[in-house]
DNA sequence: GCTTCCAGTGGGAGCGCTCCCAGATCAGGT
DNA sequence: ACCTGATCTGGGAGCGCTCCCACTGGAAGC
């Protein structure tokens, strides 16, 4: 806007032959390198600024062979998955880390078999330094891509049945067994789940949490009533349960919406929530909090899986060799149970 | 896995000998350009299906001084906004129009300081093919970056006081004002507002709505009670209203997580809702289906917003001159109202 | 028969950067 | 004086692609 000639953006050169110095000299003085001297630095220095030149990141990645960006691809069909807040968590807290490392942030949804192609280029043609990767279905195609791909792969949650070399998980197992081990002690004893997709290690996984508190309780387990994580399919759920097993005082749900889903469901069949069935969620999404009864939950940190997935992509990409890490959950208790 | 050999990409060069044909015949083959006789081109299809040949995506981009990555930047000091589901439903329609013209989406969280200065710096070192840019607050730095950019910027939502060229915006004053109707079709007389940031447009715009509705329709409208999109905020602004105007019937909340702690504030005081008080939201979020009761509410297309501000920076990036577009709301009506 | 044209071809010059390496400069040590 | 070894310096060769251009040869036009 103040200049008037749309002028071409200056190259390395252009600075270099300005502070009157080589391409080369200049070049170790802007990524700071060691062997320049004060002077030269300065000079280049100067000349970058009176220049206004800003390094063409294209040709800088093209020279070193590093993109200076990591990928999130986020797997899934149905993008209502990412209707919840859930990804948008995720999404901050890698997208802090990444800030850190001074990496750019892209992000894959592969929901369409055109969307799936595009990441598997993206995995053979190095497009990023390295990529995380999440929301992984049983014999999902993106697992065989990830694990022939040379390049840094961190998975975000297991993918079911493989345990990949690196990955960020939150312990679904032990929220789940806590949640569940929360009704028993309110005494209750007939609890049911509504579990989510058993296609998604997290389902099983919460499911399995479920089943291990209610054994070692000596209470009977019901059969898994398996949602799809939505709000519908929880007050879905809700219903075949109270109809299969009238007589039940407490339910534990794998996530926050399919358990203000049942709540709904509840209300309508005229139950008193906690007084009759108790309820108690998985996620403590914003869902909890204004559900009413306000949901007793099992909290994950969600922000926090994603910073840590983009750390220890970082650290790979830095040649290191992090170890897996495994978030801790914890309850958190408000009204329905 | 199956290679032993960790072997190199193979690059174009290796593609051509192999086929036979010259670097240039194979790079027209690949791009399907014209010029390329039948025979060398299946020649190249095979080379390139032998060697495995993928396009290293970074040289093409130097060459073509094309990064084949659209940004999206959503500027905003707490990622709290990005709790609810809001841009994650704009991420989900831009990245599908993206897919459709083989732009990758960079995703940029202009939070801190650092994260806005890399903001600019993507803007002039021109590391995206164009940028859409959402979130703009009253004096935000970032829209005198965005506009001194030679780079294709598409607006989403407007930036309070400039109009900028290019820009997608939802039709908040039409939304709000028909929302405002309902409820004076209602028979509601002492109806409130609980509006939004006002240092954003569309709190601004909401609010205009509301007002608007009112004194068309002979009523006097009540001050505006400013909240920040959460539902704690709307929760606060409903039990000072009640305080203000114990009498008042009807409240056009900004948007449904303030609605929400409205109804809250309203079920703690007593109030019936619809009966004592009509409450209407704005957004459409999952939290107006499971609010108690289910919220009323403007309904915004917030993934057709991502779609089309893809789809515009699309055509801009093709060199057309697209128009700046408005999208429609829509009042869907439960049970607050 | 001669131009005229154009599909087909390959050489080569970039795109803007990094980085290796050979040479220059300047200490300090003997 | 000389040699050794450090710190600087700039030339030049890539990185892997696109695209301009000059060239070929065969089909078409007269």
């Amino acid at each position: 806007m103040t200049e008037g000639a749309p002028r071409r953006h200056p190259t390395l050169d252009e600075v270099a032959e300005r502070a009157g110095v080589s391409r080369s000299v200049a070049s170790r003085a802007l990524n700071n390198a060691p062997h320049v001297s004060r002077a030269k630095r300065e000079a280049v220095e100067r000349a970058v600024r009176q220049l206004g030149y800003v390094p063409n990141p294209t040709a800088r990645a093209l020279a070193t062979r590093q993109t200076g960006a990591a990928a999130l691809v986020i797997s899934g069909e149905d993008p209502s998955i990412f209707a919840d807040p859930f990804y948008a968590q995720v999404i901050v807290g890698a997208s802090a880390a990444l800030e850190e490392a001074d990496l750019h942030l892209m992000l894959c949804l592969a929901a369409s078999d055109r969307g799936r192609k595009r990441v598997e280029e993206l995995f053979r043609s190095k497009g990023a330094d390295g990529v995380m990767l999440m929301g992984l279905r049983e014999d999902d195609p993106l697992t065989g891509v990830a694990e022939e791909a040379e390049m840094p792969v961190v998975f975000g949650g297991r993918p079911v049945g493989s345990a990949p070399r690196w990955y960020v998980d939150v312990d679904n197992v032990g929220g789940a067994r806590e949640a569940t081990e929360y009704l028993v002690s309110l005494g209750r004893t007939r609890v049911a789940v509504i579990c989510g997709r058993l296609d998604t290690e997290a389902g099983r996984a919460r499911y399995r949490g479920y089943r291990d508190a209610l054994l070692a309780a000596g209470l009977d387990p019901l059969p898994p009533q398996e949602g799809d994580f939505t709000e519908p399919s929880g007050s879905a759920a809700m219903a075949v349960l109270l109809a299969n097993h009238p007589d039940l005082d407490g339910v534990f749900a794998a996530n926050d919406n399919m358990a203000a889903g049942a709540l709904r469901t509840l209300r309508e069949a005229g139950r008193a929530v906690p007084a009759d069935v108790a309820v108690v969620g998985f996620d403590d999404l914003t869902v909890a909090r204004v559900a009413d009864p306000p949901l007793t939950t099992v909290h994950q940190p969600i922000t926090a899986l994603g910073r840590e997935m983009a750390r220890m992509l970082v650290t790979l990409i830095n040649g290191q060799d992090p170890t897996p890490l495994i978030l801790p959950t914890r309850l958190v208790t408000r009204s329905s149970a």
